[in-house]
RNA sequence: GCCGAUGUAGCUCAAAGGUAGAGCAAUUGAUUUGUAAUCAAUAGGUUGGGGGUUCAAUUCCCUUCAUCGGCUCCA
């Protein structure tokens, strides 16, 4: 006798061995046509799976994460197929699905072209006509490397390589094609019913760029084509919103070819947003008990060789300059002037925490690839502030950081975050039981506020462990803003000290953080996540006036004059177009509201209202207008 | 840096081995307009830079720079 738990946590038995696609259909025959695979005792398994003792089971459909990946990860096979039927001399490396579709890398001398995406995608097409079978075997390894040596793929038997001799290795085979792979996968090619294939690119055979770089092709399936429609659409939307194309149609900033890649000329409405981030984050900073501090660009080679950098982080730093025979580098990083700053007296126990705070422009060498508009650049400008303090004082310095920053970044209207706490690597400064106890600290920390984390193992920074909280671009990518990181490098090396209440001199904790990362990445990220349309007290220009007729330029004047009064940025349209035209404009522009002015409310001493995307609000005078504005901020 | 694609007017895009064209924006003039484009005229480009092939290159080739999509790395 088995008993099953179905997925509504009901117990069905069954006297003997059962497949789960049939437990499915006993279940719910409309699930049972839905999913994808079946999850038995949290473990993904082929729908075609036998159950032969008591277990948790459920159906995950293409509504779920898990039946996501089961019918990409099944795509990526059928394409793998499609592009051996057509390249024959083609080796398979890896192909797995990812969160929005799937890759397959292949090593083949050729690049993909346009034209061969789409035969490849046709082929798959017609494999998905046959609706063949995938059809799972499992083989000890010893028969694996007979069946990858036959077939000669050699990817395939370097990933042999590394299970373990006594593991079940598992293939699986869908008409003449034969991969290895865990599973598990759709039945057939049939349940494949829209697919595209979107990009290629390089890849290094497992990541590393020792290696061979190999081809990839990215795709994605869904089971309508409705549902492909849709995604397309969704990617032709985040094209819109990305901040590159707003910055430019926007005039909020530029990158110049003359200037440098990598190095940002903020426009003056994009300095408008920036200064007014700025603003506000000082004015957050002061009241949580910060200290402003400024710091030069360059400093002296020794000032580096002491902080270490130019030991651990020369790779990211541009070459040194000469003056009156003394090396100088620009900085990659404020820490060690805010150091500089602390040694320059003795502190008491009493004194800390310390908290400097600079928004520090550091400039790092990242390689011409990986440039991003605004996201990845050479020079950029760190929320910066280092926070000394007493060992004891850490766990409660680190609590209020998360909170403030999480504040922060809800103040500006971001909602969802990705929050990483990140472990020490294998090759660190520091002592275990330092690490630990930090690790420990910032773990306690994120689950004390009920805080939602991934924990990335061996991922902190050589010198301390850290938290990272991310936000997602227009395309799902996400970038990493708020840093927290722990220092177990620096104060050793500049020999930081505070004295004791038993009045000698201690060693500090330190702690680097930024809050908004860098103010361009920050900045890139808010015009994506607010597609250009920033909240009123964030927008450049709030509102534009804008008269129907010349007859009305003066009274417009006396209005846009006590706008400007009350504090508010406005833009005057006089040019002699119709209103109709300059609404265009202003629409295209997304300022916040219009102020549009005619003979009507001129001679009732009225102003009319419009606001972007919303439309009109109607005749009113000025200080209603101005309560409305008021409160939108 | 590596793999691939791209680079034409401020923007979006055409064309083609015989020295480039449109729409929008800009400028000027006319128009004085009621909630997403009034009309006309003008101006704007050594087709990213350098080199080569050719009688002739913006087009073909090489090289270089930059951008885009990834890999790798990170704020």
């Amino acid at each position: 006798m088995i008993k099953v738990t179905l997925p509504d946590g009901s117990i069905r038995e069954y006297e003997k061995p059962v497949k789960a696609l049939q437990i499915a259909q006993d279940f719910d025959p409309e699930l049972a046509e839905k999913s994808l695979c079946a999850e038995v005792n949290d473990k993904l398994v082929d729908i075609t799976y036998t159950i032969d003792e008591d277990a948790k089971i459920n159906f995950p459909t293409f509504e779920t994460d898990e039946g996501k990946e089961v019918y990409w990860h099944s795509t990526a096979h059928l394409m793998a197929q499609a592009v051996k039927q057509l390249f024959p001399s083609t080796k398979l490396a890896i192909g797995p699905a990812i969160e929005q579709g799937f890759y397959y890398d292949f090593d083949r001398e050729e690049s993909f072209t346009d034209e061969d995406l789409q035969k490849i995608e046709m082929k798959m097409k017609e494999l998905i006509a046959q609706s063949l079978p995938y059809h799972r075997t499992e083989l000890s390894k010893a028969e694996a490397i007979e069946i990858f040596s036959e077939m000669n793929e050699t990817y395939k038997l370097e990933l042999l390589e590394d299970i373990p001799e006594d593991e079940i290795i598992s293939s699986y085979k869908q008409g003449d094609f034969i991969d290895l792979c865990r599973g598990p996968h759709l039945t057939d090619t049939g349940r494949i019913k829209a697919i595209k294939l979107l990009r290629t690119s390089g890849a290094y055979w497992r990541g590393d760029e020792k290696n061979k770089m190999l081809k990839r092709i990215y795709g994605i399936s869904f089971p309508t084509e409705k549902e492909l429609a849709d995604y397309l659409q969704f990617l032709n939307e985040a094209m819109q919103r990305d901040h590159r194309k707003l910055g430019k149609d926007l005039d909020l900033f530029s990158i110049n070819d003359e200037v440098g890649p990598g190095l940002v000329l903020w426009h003056p409405k994009g300095a408008m947003v920036r200064h007014l981030i700025e603003a506000y984050w000082k004015e957050q900073h002061l009241k949580k008990g910060y200290q402003l501090v400024y710091t030069p660009h360059i400093g002296r080679a020794s000032l580096w060789e002491t902080s270490g950098h130019l030991g651990f982080y020369k790779e990211n730093m541009y070459s040194k300059m000469d003056i009156e025979g003394q090396d100088y580098y620009i900085k990659p990083m404020n820490c060690p002037f805010h150091i500089s700053i602390y040694n320059s007296s003795l502190h008491s126990y009493r004194e800390l925490p310390i908290r400097l705070a600079e928004l520090g422009t550091v400039y790092r060498y990242e390689r011409s690839g990986v440039l991003h508009g605004l996201m990845r650049v050479r020079g950029f400008t760190q929320d910066d502030a280092h926070i000394i303090c007493t060992p004891e004082q850490m766990d409660s310095e680190v609590e209020k950081l998360i909170v403030f920053s999480l504040e922060m970044l809800k103040a500006f209207g971001f909602k969802e975050f990705l929050i990483y706490l990140s472990t020490q690597p294998e090759d660190c400064v520091g002592k275990k039981e330092d690490w630990d106890k930090a690790t420990a600290s910032l773990a306690a920390s994120l689950e004390k506020l009920g805080l939602e984390y991934k924990v990335d193992e061996g991922g902190g920074a050589f010198y301390g462990p850290k938290i990272d909280i991310k936000i997602k671009d227009a395309l799902g990518r996400a970038w990493q803003c708020t840093t927290i990181q722990f220092d177990f490098n620096e104060p050793e090396r500049f020999d930081m000290t505070y004295i004791g209440a038993d009045n000698t001199a201690h060693r500090p904790y330190m702690i680097h953080r930024a809050v908004l990362g860098s103010v361009e990445r920050f900045f890139a990220t808010l015009l994506e996540y607010h597609s250009g349309n920033l909240p009123l007290w964030l927008a450049p220009v709030q509102i534009i006036l804008i008269p129907i007729t010349d007859a009305q330029i003066e009274y417009t004047r006396k209005i846009e004059e006590q706008l400007l009064e009350q504090g508010f940025r406005c833009e005057f349209d006089a040019r002699s177009e119709k209103m109709g035209y300059k609404i265009r404009a202003a629409e295209k522009s997304k300022i916040p509201f219009m102020c549009i002015i005619g003979k009507n409310e001129e001679a009732n001493n009225q102003v009319t209202l419009r606001q972007h995307t919303v439309g009109d609000l109607g005749a009113m005078n000025l200080e209603e207008a101005i309560s409305i504005l008021r409160q939108k901020l």
